[in-house]
DNA sequence: AAATAGGATGATTGCGCTTTCATTTGAAAA
DNA sequence: TTTTCAAATGAAAGCGCAATCATCCTATTT
């Protein structure tokens, strides 16, 4: 067992490395950074006194002296939300191998909040940013920009970049299932919505244009919080209440919808026959709920992983000065067993 | 618009702003830091300064000035299970208003992993480290106990805690769940499990244990993959084939339970007439399901919260060197819809 | 054997900040 | 008015490391 003396923190540093060693503080550093060729002898000589001592290097110390961190931010507005798993995943899966270390923060869905989490990441030197969404607030792209660090924006696209922008159109995804419902022969479509972030509100704007182009009464109940299975049975049950003789539902997300759908199996509506229900994201319940979800599948993993790719390859090769630009990588509809044409009546 | 021209990176640093305000450098640390008092006049010429050039104080330079970085380490095992949802959520309710920033990483069930993201975190010097689960290598005890901060280690208990331990007993949680359906009157209990880490492994002993008292067969099928929904249905799948006489199945959590709940719908098996299934956790899904989840609820929330307290006051006050202690959180039954008694043959 | 190159190692400096200690100032006390 | 003291400000040092430049040593060449 070990020991459970708790002394108040001698740190061991490089000079004591050093020192035990018997070579010179710069020897140890570049055994450790294999910035340099040492001799095998000496080489040996420090890692044994490096695990003798448990030596752990001070990454502030090495931050402040090399002006390079190694480490990149991630900022995302949820955890909880299954979208966001892949898309770490995703990131994760580029920078780990290459040996950057990956600061990931959540900024809850609250603009203040992102905006000092933004701050408190640039305090820390990343050495690119990547972000969740295009709407920071004007004082945080000014920030993003005078850190001079890449920047890269995703989730949607923007006409006004700060620097890179890797998304796909949320209006035109929604409009897209929409159209896809109406095509069922759908009339009484309604959207179910939690719109904390601009994307869901893009949601809306395209569930509305199909509709009306459609010429289509438009339902759309939302609630201010993050989204969550209970919070889709909630909506589903204020619809039925509100509009009974709705035969189509699309919901903002996936769980959402899943919530919908429990909701229906609690009230003994069958999906699709009674009622058809659409998620997006394509999240994995969407494939293993029964009756399994059609829903827009959304380039999570792509979108991270080309973001990563392009911030690796920018880190290690500087910048080219290109100027922003924007990546759309689209969506797509995927048919499952939720959804079909309504009853006739 | 925003300017977007991407300048290589001048900082702005402390000089800088003491520059501008024309005062000292410890003038504008000291504003900032609000460690002493300053005349509201330079005060004033020193936030003017501050907004006028956006400066960002360097947090690398000043933790390694100060010995302090006003932050936390937290190490979760998975950010796509819901468990670390809520225990995040009360990590950050304690620690953010207190202003103290908390860094999450995920060692996604990996031990060698976990190592490393220890040893990375403590080259950053959290002022303390809150993890998930008591299974730290030998190594990684002692570079904790070495560091000198305090060290929480929570989710379940052990005996040789590395200085505070709040948990619950996942083997008496799992022994308490298969009792309970045993008590049902139900003989063919089955257990699903994702075994990644340690705390599952104890609820098979505990479901192990309570059957063997019971002198019930036991059937365990378990993956080794993160668990998920769909590792529910599957492994569900593989039950129904390989134990059909089965009436209850004891699912290592809420998210297996309820794959296993979508493939007994989908193979047009009642719940919980037929087979009841029962979860563990009591994430907002087990509420939600139809039929909703008969569960363990395990107190992720007052866990993480009282860990986080006791870190606070260490962190503000000072360890009085009390040694390392556990404490039990305990966990409770939820008896919901999803379990009845065996039909009679 | 002397000259030379190049590989291996060390000494020094400074990153940006906070801490400690010293100094100045103004106002209250004598 | 002079003394005294506290409040306000500044000067200097150093946190732990990496970068730069200087030095050393050992092969190799002539």
């Amino acid at each position: 067992m070990t020991d459970v003396t708790r002394s108040p923190a001698i740190r061991v540093t490089l000079a004591d490395v050093a020192r035990l060693a018997a070579v010179s503080p710069v020897t140890v550093s570049r055994v450790l950074s294999k910035s340099h060729i040492v001799s095998d002898d000496l080489q040996a000589k420090v890692m044994k006194a490096v695990t003798e001592l448990g030596y752990i290097p001070n990454q502030m110390a090495s931050g402040l002296a090399s002006a390079r961190t190694g480490r990149v931010g991630v900022i995302v507005p949820s955890l909880t939300n299954g979208v966001f798993n892949d898309y770490l995943r995703a990131i994760h899966s580029v920078f780990v191998p290459a040996g950057i270390q990956v600061m990931v923060v959540n900024s809850r869905y609250l603009p203040g909040l992102e905006e000092s989490v933004i701050t408190s990441m640039l305090g820390q030197f990343p050495e690119a940013i990547i972000l969740a969404g295009v709407d920071q607030t004007e004082a945080t792209r000014r920030a993003l920009i005078a850190s001079g660090i890449p920047v890269v924006q995703t989730m949607e696209l923007t006409h006004t970049p700060i620097d890179i922008n890797i998304g796909l159109s949320q209006h035109d995804a929604a409009y897209a299932a929409t159209t896809y419902l109406l095509g069922l022969g759908h009339r009484r479509i309604a959207h179910i919505s939690a719109p904390m972030d601009s994307r869901a509100k893009h949601r809306i704007a395209g569930y509305r244009q199909a509709m009306s182009e459609a010429g289509a009464v438009q339902t759309v109940l939302s609630v201010d919080e993050p989204s969550s299975i209970r919070y889709g049975m909630t909506l589903f049950a204020q619809l039925l209440a509100e509009a009974p003789e709705t035969t189509a539902v699309f919901c903002g997300n996936d769980n959402l919808a899943l919530g919908a759908l429990f909701a229906c199996q609690r009230a003994g509506i069958q999906v699709p026959q009674d009622v058809s229900i659409m998620g997006f994201n394509d999240l994995e319940l969407a494939q293993c709920s029964f009756p399994a979800l059609t829903t827009i599948a959304t380039p999570r993993d792509k979108m991270a992983h080309q973001a990563s790719k392009m911030v690796l390859d920018l880190i290690r090769n500087g910048d080219p000065h290109r100027g922003p630009r924007s990546i759309d990588l689209g969506f797509e509809l995927i048919v499952r067993e939720s959804t079909c044409p309504p009853k006739r009546t």
